[in-house]
DNA sequence: GTATGAAAATTATAGACAGCATGTC
DNA sequence: CTATAATTTTCATAC
């Protein structure tokens, strides 16, 4: 179908021209009249098949009649990119926006754009400050709908589409979903047409390798020359084509021992062809440059012409690979399943090296056909590649042909609504009290009626389990009022807005209460115990470095060790503690890496998460009166930023974290005072700052001796803890 | 007693959202 | 088809 056939308004469809778009693909055309008719939509079809642009002209309609629309992601990247995406459209008088939990639009209110576009969790974030331009949404787009399903954040997905369906009773809904057994049953569920197919823009070959041999899922076989061993064997036939090889493994260190394991023989390759463009210098100095024993393997890899890719890496890094991958200087990349639902990365041939994972509550396990087919479906890169190929390696014949069976020809799972359990619904059931969606028993009904749980399964059932999170959110405080009618209290409305777990709230009230000055220690092991800090990992020769601290230190604690439910689990919570301490000493990045043996994107994302949590835990204690407040504040910054108390001042100064707050105050700056009578060539001299960077500091510095004294602010008002209720 | 090396036992294991106020080389 | 790689400990053997 052409895009003219869509009586498109004449400039939306000249831009879509600009864009190269001049006829729909199979999946759109079969799809698109109908969501331009306001029609609700789920549609069911492999990665990279065209599945956005469908939600995008329902967010065009939208905007071109006046109306707000609104596009759900499950990742922070995955954001900036329909951002980057859908900003093409504002030379249409559109405005697009992003709201995420690191990055926002310009400008106070998202009330002046028309599309925005935001993570599942920022736009339940924004539901809950129940925002007045929520009102005016008219569509939305669910991006990864399937995703209901996930354990942890499927939840919040679901609750959101529930919210919105009940906020805006004719809200026009547009799935999109990977291909899964059930996506009927979610269309059924939101009034919505069903589309499902397996097309796709490339032709996709998959097939299983076993003894030097690929048995494609279309009865084709192909011999594959072995070199060395059978991993390599496969890239050097993609490579030796023209192609690039995306390959999946099951764990970190195997992601990084098979990149290294290959730099030889890559090099080698890369001489034997011409064009291959090296990556330089200069790029490699200005975006890997990170500490630690990782980044320099990571380097190593990079000058070889290959690289890996997983969580440790920090988001420069991933960043960079991922643009260097685009670019063809890296030919062939190692990665564990973060790139296999992220943003978009192609490649001719894709590797499936791991069908099993290990999983904390099942030991080893196959992993789910949905993933693999996720893999998998990168592969082929659309005007680029003749074709793509995706690979899994199986060990031997027997296992080769389970693979074919359930892997390339079997069902994909079914998706199961994931809101039932305690967690979820204490924090959801808070959230729709404390906005006052459901201010009564019968509200709530009616508000869980409208969830795919209940569409799904059973409606009693959950209602009977939200009543239990109802009894625990009043127990503790957070939920008031007797029999029929009931409304959140104001800590209970603070829980909700500063979006953290309530049992975590609980623990912080009581880190609150028991903080004194030499109990840090403590007060960031409380952090990490709660549900919303994923400790990390305590090997077992920790063990005994943990209890002596125990022993030695249980003074400084605030939960004990006697009291814990679970023993490891509390040696994991102290170690990340610690691990939080030496962060804001002034510990090298290098040796904290090393001595808790962790990554350096883990020891960005424990920080990340505590500061919030304990910016949380400055704002609760703000509400209580408590004058541990300010304390637990300055805590707070120091987490963000990753600095000593001394050096706060300096490191409060735009531009300057942690290594740099640590160089200015080994030469001599140890103060903004002390800055504001230097000189640009006097700051300059410290490693890491430049021109711009020096000019930027010493004003900020100057200007700020100005403002300092104006910035003192008065003591919050006392109140009650438990039983103050909203207004 | 101790050096050596192979075999056996043990250890460890993917990912990533949110508050708030603004922006480095 | 409830895995696997890396690391540490154990143990047999030779000197």
């Amino acid at each position: 179908m052409l895009v003219e056939e869509l009586h498109l308004d004449p400039e939306v469809a000249r831009t879509l021209r600009e864009q190269g778009i001049e006829e729909l693909y199979p999946t759109q055309s079969a799809t698109v009249p109908s969501v331009l008719q306001g029609r609700n939509m789920v549609v069911a079809v492999p990665t990279a098949s065209g599945k956005s642009l469908i939600g995008y002209m329902a967010l065009l309609r939208a905007a071109s009649m006046g109306q707000k629309g609104m596009y759900i992601v499950p990742l922070r990247a995955l954001a900036s990119e329909k951002y980057e995406e859908l900003k093409a459209y504002e030379q249409l008088g559109f405005r697009v926006a992003i709201s995420t939990g690191d990055f926002d639009s310009r400008g106070d209110s998202l009330a002046g754009y028309d599309i925005i576009v935001a993570t599942s969790e920022k736009a339940d974030s924004l539901l809950r400050h129940s925002a007045a331009w929520i009102s005016k949404l008219s569509v939305i787009v669910v991006d990864e709908i399937h995703l209901i399903n996930e354990p942890d954040r499927g939840p919040t997905l679901e609750m959101v589409i529930a919210r919105l369906r009940k906020l805006i009773p004719n809200i026009q809904v547009i799935g999109l979903s990977a291909t899964i057994k059930n996506s009927a049953e979610i269309a059924e569920w939101l009034d919505a047409e069903h589309y499902t197919s397996e097309w796709r823009p490339v032709e996709l070959k998959q097939g299983v390798y076993a003894n030097s041999e690929i048995f494609f899922s279309n009865n084709e076989r192909r011999a594959v020359r072995k070199i060395e061993e059978d991993v390599w064997s496969l890239i050097h036939d993609s490579l030796s084509n023209g192609g690039q090889a995306l390959v999946f493994v099951n764990t970190r260190k195997n992601c990084e021992s098979a990149a290294m394991k290959y730099r030889s023989q890559m090099r080698k390759l890369l001489q034997e062809d011409e064009d291959a463009e090296a990556v330089s210098d200069e790029e490699l100095q200005d975006d890997l440059e990170e500490p630690g024993e990782m980044s320099s393997r990571l380097k190593d890899c990079v000058k070889s012409g290959l690289a890996f890719h997983h969580a440790g890496l920090t988001n420069s890094q991933r960043r960079m690979v991922e643009k260097l991958f685009k670019e063809r200087k890296i030919k062939c990349l190692f990665a564990t399943p973060t790139l296999a639902a992220g943003i978009n990365l192609p490649a001719r041939t894709v590797i499936v090296r791991d069908l099993y994972r290990y999983d904390s509550q099942l030991g080893s396990t196959l992993i789910p056909v949905m993933e693999v087919k996720q893999m998998c479906g990168r592969a082929g890169r659309p005007r680029y590649d003749p074709y793509g190929e995706a690979i899994i390696v199986a060990k031997n014949r027997e296992m080769a042909s389970f693979v074919l069976e359930e892997y390339l020809l079997g069902d994909v799972e079914s998706i199961r609504s994931q809101i039932g359990n305690e967690r979820s619904l204490r924090n959801h059931v808070l959230s729709a009290v404390a906005t006052r969606l459901a201010n009564s028993m019968g509200e709530l009904r009616d508000f869980l009626a409208l969830t795919f749980y209940a569409y799904q399964f059973d409606l009693e059932a959950l209602e009977d389990a939200a009543v239990d999170a109802l009894d625990y959110l009043r127990t503790n405080g957070m939920v008031t009022g007797e029999g029929e009618e009931f409304r959140a209290t104001l800590f209970g409305k603070r829980v909700s807005d500063l979006y953290i777990d309530p049992k975590s709230a609980i623990t912080l009230r009581k880190l609150i209460s028991e903080f004194r000055k030499g109990k840090e220690l403590g007060l960031l092991h409380g952090i990490c115990s709660t549900p919303d800090m994923i400790p990390i990992y305590a090997r077992n020769s920790d063990s005994e470095m943990l209890l002596e601290v125990i022993d030695n230190r249980s003074g400084e604690m605030i939960l004990s060790f006697d009291d814990a439910e679970d023993d490891m689990l509390y040696l994991s919570e102290l170690k990340t503690a610690m691990m939080l301490k030496d962060w804001i000493g002034e510990e090298r990045e290098e040796s904290i890496l090393k001595r808790y043996g962790i990554y350096p994107g883990d020891l960005r994302n424990k920080a990340e998460t505590a500061a919030w949590l304990l910016y949380s835990a400055e704002e609760l204690a703000e509400l209580s009166g408590s004058e541990n407040a300010a304390e637990i504040g300055r805590i707070a910054r120091r987490v963000e930023k990753g600095v000593s108390e001394r050096l706060m001042d300096v490191a409060s100064l735009r531009g300057i974290g942690r290594a740099r707050a640590i160089a200015l105050f080994s030469r001599g700056f140890r103060s903004r005072g002390r800055i504001a009578e230097s000189t640009e060539e006097e700051l300059m001299r410290v490693p890491g700052i430049g021109a711009q960077l020096a000019r930027s500091i010493l004003s900020q510095a100057r200007r700020g001796r100005r403002t300092q004294e104006a910035k003192e602010s008065g003591d919050s008002i006392p109140k009650d803890w438990f039983f103050d209720e909203n207004s």
